[in-house]
DNA sequence: TTGTACGCGTTATCAA
DNA sequence: TTGATAACGCGTACAA
C-alpha cells in the first residue's frame, strides 16, 4: 500500500521549488540555479522560471537552506533592557551593519535576569545563528556560560557592559579617556581650578572618570587640592550636598569649574550654585556625563560627555561579521571615545559648533 | 569509489543528536524523544541521554527541526524607526508575550522606506516565520505587498500605524476616545468654556481629536462656539498663534480650559498664556497628546495623553500568537484607550494619583 | 546548459 | 520502550 503520493491534496502547502519546477518543465536544480541568479542558467529558461515563481508567490525556504549550507544569515542580539534609550540607539548601529551584510537580527532581552540571560544564549545557539551579540545583565556573576559558547566556536562579541580575557571581542565606551577630554575642554578655555564631583571608586565608571580627570589635570601640570575631589556618588542630592561643601569654601580658594560624575550629579551641583547667587558658567562652569535628557532642558543647558550608542553598536556589529566572515578583529578590545556635547554650562561660545567627537 | 563515510574528519562539526546516539548506544530517535521529554522513554536511558548530551555540548538543532515540524517558533516584527521612543516600549510589550509563548523576534526595520520595508517582509516570509508584527512605513502608498502576505495564509498584525480592511487584524489607540476623555477630565472639573486647538483634519488624528472633543462636549450639553476651534497644526508656534486668536477676545469670552491637539502645540499655547500674565491653571487649564518627554520638566508640568505604547505591542503580539495557534480574535480592530497622566496644568490635585487608566 | 542522486539534522510513522 | 525508514526543501557534486 505504500507509494509514491507528492500530489496530496493539502491546500495550506507551502509552493515549493518542485511546484516551479513542474508548471516550468525544468527540474529542480535548475529553479534553484535561476532563483539564485548562478551564471550556468539559460536566459530564456530564466525568465521562464522567475515568472512561473512569481506568478505562484514562491519564496525560497531559508529553513531548509540553512540546513544545507550550515548558515543562517542571523545574528542574536542579547541586551539587559531594550527601553534604556542606550539600546534602542545600539541596535540602530547594529542594524545599520546587518541590514548591508545581509544578516537579520534575533532580538532577545534578558531583563536583566541571569537565568533568562542564559535561556537565550542556549536558544541562540539551537536556532544555529551565524554569531551573538551580547551585552550583559546586571546579576550575572559566572562567566562559564559564554565561555563554554566560545569553545562551541559560537562567534560573540560584547558591547557596552563587557566581559574581558574570555577571549570574546568587546566594544566599549572609554570612559576614562572621555573625563579626560571633558577636563581637557575645559582647560583649554581657560580654566584652572578646577573640581571633581565623583562617584564610588568601587564602581568602573567612577575609577575611571576621576582617573581621567586626574590624567587631564596632570597632564597640564595642573594641582588638584585634595578638597576638590569630591564624593557625590550618582544622584542629584549628592551632587547638590558636595556643590555645597565646595562652596563652603573661601570664595578664593573655589574652583571655577566643576566635572561631575554624571548629569544627575551636576544637576544639583547646578541646583546649589545658583541658589548661592551665583552664575553658571561665568561664576562657576560644569560639565556633566551621559547626555540624561534633560541636560538640553535645564534653564543653562548642560555639556556633557554623550554616550555614542549607535557607534558602540556599530562597531559590535562590524566585528562581529568580520569574525563570521573569517577576518577577526586584531584587538580583543575596541574602546570607543564618547561625543562631546557643548552647551552653555561650560562657557564656551556655542557658536563654535553644538558637537565635537 | 563511493562508500558511507560519515567518519569525516571534520573538527569543527557540531555535534548531533547521531553523535549522542553512538555515545549512549541508543538510536537517534531515542535521544530525540529524551531531548523532548516525550513520555515514552526508560527513565534510566533518558538520564544516561541527557547526560552524554550535556557531556558533549548537544544542542538540538532547531533549523532541522524546524523545517520538519515546519514551525519555526519565530515570529517577525517590522518597525519603521527604532530609536521612535515608542517603538523600543511596544517592543517590550511585544517581548514580553512572545517570551512567555516560546517564541522568538526577528527585528526589522525599514527606516520609513517602503521599499525596505516590502524586502523585510519578503525575507521573514522566506525565514518562514510563523507570523508577523507590523507598524507601516510613512512612504507605504500599495497595498498589495501586504495582501500577497495574507493571500500566501502569513498571520499578519497591523499595531500602530495600521491598514484596515485587508483582512489582518489591527491594534492602535483610539484617539477619538482619548481626546473625549482629556475633555471629560476637564468638564469633570468643573470647566464649561473649553476650546481646541486642533491639528489639520486630512490627518486621521486630527480629525479623531477634534471629534473626541466635540463628542465630549455634545454628552455635557456644552456649547462650542467656532472662535473655540482654532487650528495650530502640530508644533509649537502653531500654538502659540492660536492661542494668541484666543487671548485676543474679551476676557468674559475667553475660554478657561484648552485641549491642544498635541504637546507641541500646547507648549506653544501656554507661553502665550505665560506672557499675556495669566497663570496656568488658575486662569487658564491646559492638556495635551503624546507625553512628550518635555511634557513633565515644564515650568508647569503638563496634563496629557500617553500612548501606551507597551500595551499596544503587547496586545498586538497576544493576538498574532492567537492567530498563530488557531484562536483568531473576533475583532479585526483592537483599539486601546490611552492613558492620562495628570499633572498641573489641568488644575486638578496632583494628589489624585499620577496616572489614571 | 541541464538533470540525478545524496545529504543537511531532525521528527512522524510504523513495525518490532 | 525502542528502532528503521522516510520525509521536510534545498544545494553540492557529479553525470549527461
Amino acid at each position: 500500500m505504500k507509494q509514491k503520493q507528492s500530489r496530496q491534496p493539502d491546500p495550506a502547502r507551502r509552493v515549493t521549488a518542485q511546484d516551479v519546477a513542474k508548471k516550468t518543465g525544468v527540474s529542480v536544480m535548475t529553479v534553484s540555479r535561476a532563483m539564485n541568479n548562478r551564471g550556468n542558467v539559460d536566459a530564456a529558461t530564466r525568465k521562464k522560471v522567475l515568472d512561473a515563481a512569481r506568478k505562484l508567490g514562491y519564496s525560497p525556504d531559508h529553513v531548509a537552506r540553512s540546513l544545507v549550507l550550515r548558515k543562517t544569515h542571523t545574528i542574536g542580539v542579547v541586551v539587559p533592557e531594550i527601553t534604556h534609550s542606550f539600546f534602542p540607539e545600539a541596535i540602530r548601529g547594529i542594524e545599520e551593519v546587518t541590514y548591508r551584510s545581509g544578516y537579520h537580527l534575533i532580538l532577545t532581552h534578558s531583563a536583566e535576569d541571569a537565568k533568562r540571560e542564559h535561556d537565550a544564549l542556549r536558544t541562540l545557539e539551537s536556532k544555529r545563528v551565524d554569531g551573538i551579540l551580547i551585552s550583559t545583565a546586571q546579576s550575572v556573576t559566572d562567566d562559564s556560560v559564554y565561555r563554554e559558547a566560545i569553545g562551541r566556536g559560537v562567534p560573540l562579541v560584547f558591547f557596552d557592559r563587557v566581559v574581558r580575557g574570555i577571549g570574546a571581542t568587546c566594544v566599549s565606551i572609554d570612559d576614562k579617556e572621555s573625563a579626560r577630554m571633558l577636563t581637557n575642554h575645559l582647560i583649554g578655555h581657560g580654566y584652572r581650578r578646577i573640581a571633581h564631583l565623583s562617584g564610588p571608586t568601587r564602581v568602573s565608571i567612577g575609577r575611571a572618570r576621576l582617573e581621567g580627570f586626574r590624567n587631564a589635570m596632570d597632564d597640564h601640570q595642573l594641582s588638584v587640592p585634595p578638597e576638590f575631589v569630591v564624593y557625590s556618588g550618582f544622584h542629584e542630592t549628592g551632587g547638590y550636598k558636595a556643590m555645597r561643601m565646595l562652596l563652603a569654601l573661601p570664595p578664593e580658594r573655589r574652583p571655577r569649574a566643576v566635572v561631575a560624575v554624571n548629569d544627575p550629579a551636576a544637576f544639583g551641583a547646578m541646583m546649589a550654585i545658583l541658589e548661592a547667587g551665583l552664575r553658571i558658567p561665568d561664576d562657576i562652569a560644569i560639565g556633566g556625563f551621559s547626555d540624561d535628557i534633560r541636560a538640553s532642558l535645564m534653564p543653562i543647558p548642560l555639556t556633557t560627555v554623550c554616550q555614542p550608542a549607535y557607534e558602540v553598536g556599530n562597531q559590535a556589529a562590524q566585528a562581529l561579521v568580520n569574525i563570521i566572515e573569517g577576518n577577526p578583529p586584531q584587538r580583543d578590545l575596541i574602546t570607543l571615545g564618547a561625543d562631546l556635547v557643548l552647551r552653555r554650562s561650560c562657557g564656551c561660545q556655542p557658536s563654535e559648533g553644538i558637537r565635537r567627537g
